[in-house]
DNA sequence: CTGTTAGCGCGTTCAC
DNA sequence: GTGAACGCGCTAACAG
């Protein structure tokens, strides 16, 4: 039952290995018979072919890796599943690390993954200057940088417009009349957090609204649990803000519960906004406003583009860099 | 820099192939200077073995395969980050891949898995009957199911001891003076579900109390919809109960939003309490009360007892079958 | 302790 | 249109 090789089906078909090799790959200079009779024996006799042998052969493994911050953040959840969809839809296997948001994590990560003879890679990179992905650079192993780029370095990615995300964002907490508006910032080597700081910054001036510094939580955090501490400083500053536009939802949970902790009502007292739309945001007792990212569509839109440049149907000296458009969605803290 | 192979470490160190593969993997017979300068030269040409050349040769290609129904369930991607830390502490990597609780999903991805020629695969599944696990079994694929099990099949299994878990929780309802308590009930094929279910009949039975049939909602619900959907029902029954046990957390959610949407107050007016112990429970306006799994080190052990039985640690004949003991959070639900 | 030999399953020349 | 032979990088017998 098991281990059923070219050389079975071949011997079943009565032609030689090679010609087995021909019809299974779609290749030319093949009898349309014959290719028929193979394939249906190959079927009959339930052949799978040896990844490792073809690997081993052709240096086409068809695996990409995926390496990523945090698997436990929904909104990475969300877009490895965007990526295992679009993977699974041409047949390629996804080897999967976990970094935790650590250096030293995902310099091995990537070692690994250099190992694996992958065809590309797909990576949410953590880091400052980007060293490590200067390094893959120095590598061929193709590979797309997965909702985070770096500024001063040419690779490909697929991120998202989080100018214009933050932008309207704030504009609309603007809208609502508030003036005090606080942002509650990632950490700063995340390209996202520069560009959603740049938007919230750009739609206050835009509105002549002032920003002092005492606005601005710049505490790189990324976790609910980093988010409620924040949060609960900020709230304490004065003047207080009368909103909290949160780096991502996932942040934006933990602000909730600093304001709850702190006796203000949402929106009533303190408006809140988030970033991402993670599922959960629309349980809380106060369904939250944020900026819809497609996460599923960028994890598949990554793995596409990571796929296309393997298969060769990208040229060498181009990159490819898409943004995905980003939605606000209104919703009850606002 | 690239494709540095055995054979020109074995130059570079005047040896043979087979000493360096000696040397490389650790095996007996080997002088132990000769292993050291093997080492460093492996370790100057920077040398990464070809996974795919050993897996072909060897059929131990050290990967596993991970089968998960949905990984943007935070329950799930919980277990997954416990299973890819204690994999890569291994040396192990894992190919993915998310069903969607779907049975289509599920046997493809088997089929899938099966072409891999993994070492090993670690599965939840979905499916009443078990059937596509009996396929499984007629392979000679090890594998151990992550976080459900089948009564009536004999298997690996990593899980949580949830009758004892769910007898706690609806024990713990009865002391703070509630009688009237539901049960809102998850799936009937997923072994959980019948155990939690068990649990809290055992508890119901053990303190004199009457659990009518309108006390248990077997709605099949995984999602917070569902649940809202179930609990509004609940909540409109009569006698109303005072409290509601619900399969999981992320059911509960649910159940709090349909508390909220009839005006009834957490805990005054109705006890909630979940299962699982995700991270977003605690941010709900009222903390909930839950069963806390350990969902690390679920995917941990469960990683670990695969890798024994690849390694052959495990005697053919017998089954690893773990259960974990669950843990009583009190928050502010109940 | 070490080296020689022989494949693992497949794709790819090159002949026919 | 088809097949024979070779080798990808590595490990597992066997000899020495």
């Amino acid at each position: 039952m098991d281990k059923v090789t070219m050389e079975d089906i071949a011997e079943r078909a009565d032609v030689s290995m090679t010609t087995v090799s021909r019809a299974l790959n779609n290749k030319p200079d093949i009898d349309d018979q014959t290719k028929r009779k193979i394939l249906s024996v190959a079927d009959e006799l339930n052949y799978r072919p040896n990844r490792f042998a073809k690997g081993l052969r052709s240096s086409n493994t068809s695996t990409l890796g995926v390496i990523v911050t945090d698997i436990s953040n929904p909104f990475f959840s969300a877009v490895l599943k965007g990526v295992e969809a679009a993977a699974g839809k041409q047949d390629y296997s996804l080897i999967f690390e976990d970094t935790d948001e650590s250096y030293d994590m995902e310099q091995s990560a990537i070692q690994t993954m250099l190992n694996e003879q992958l065809d590309g890679l797909l990576i949410t990179p953590i880091q400052t200057n980007g060293k490590t992905i200067l390094d893959l650079k120095q590598t061929n192993l193709p590979f797309v940088l997965l909702g985070r780029y770096f500024e001063d370095l040419e690779t490909n990615y697929v991120a998202t417009n989080d100018v214009k995300g933050a932008y309207q964002a704030t504009e609309h907490l603007i809208e609502r009349g508030n003036e005090k508006i606080a942002f509650l910032n990632g950490p700063n080597y995340i390209s996202s957090s520069k560009e959603r700081l740049e938007g919230y910054q750009k739609a206050m001036k835009a509105h002549d609204l002032p920003v002092p510094d005492s606005f601005i939580a710049d505490k790189s955090v990324t976790t609910m649990s980093g988010g409620y501490e924040a949060a609960k400083e900020l709230i304490s500053r004065s003047p207080r803000p009368t909103a909290i536009f949160c780096f991502s939802d996932f942040v934006a949970l933990g602000a909730v519960k600093a304001a709850r902790e702190a006796g203000l009502k949402i929106p009533q007292n303190l408006s809140v906004v988030g970033y991402d739309d993670i599922c959960f945001s629309t349980c809380l007792e106060v369904p939250l406003t944020t900026v819809r990212i497609p996460k599923r569509e960028l994890g598949a839109k990554a793995a596409n583009a990571l796929m296309d440049i393997v298969a060769g149907n990208e040229s060498e000296d181009s990159f490819t860099q898409l943004r995905l458009e980003p939605e606000l969605i209104i919703r009850e803290s606002s």
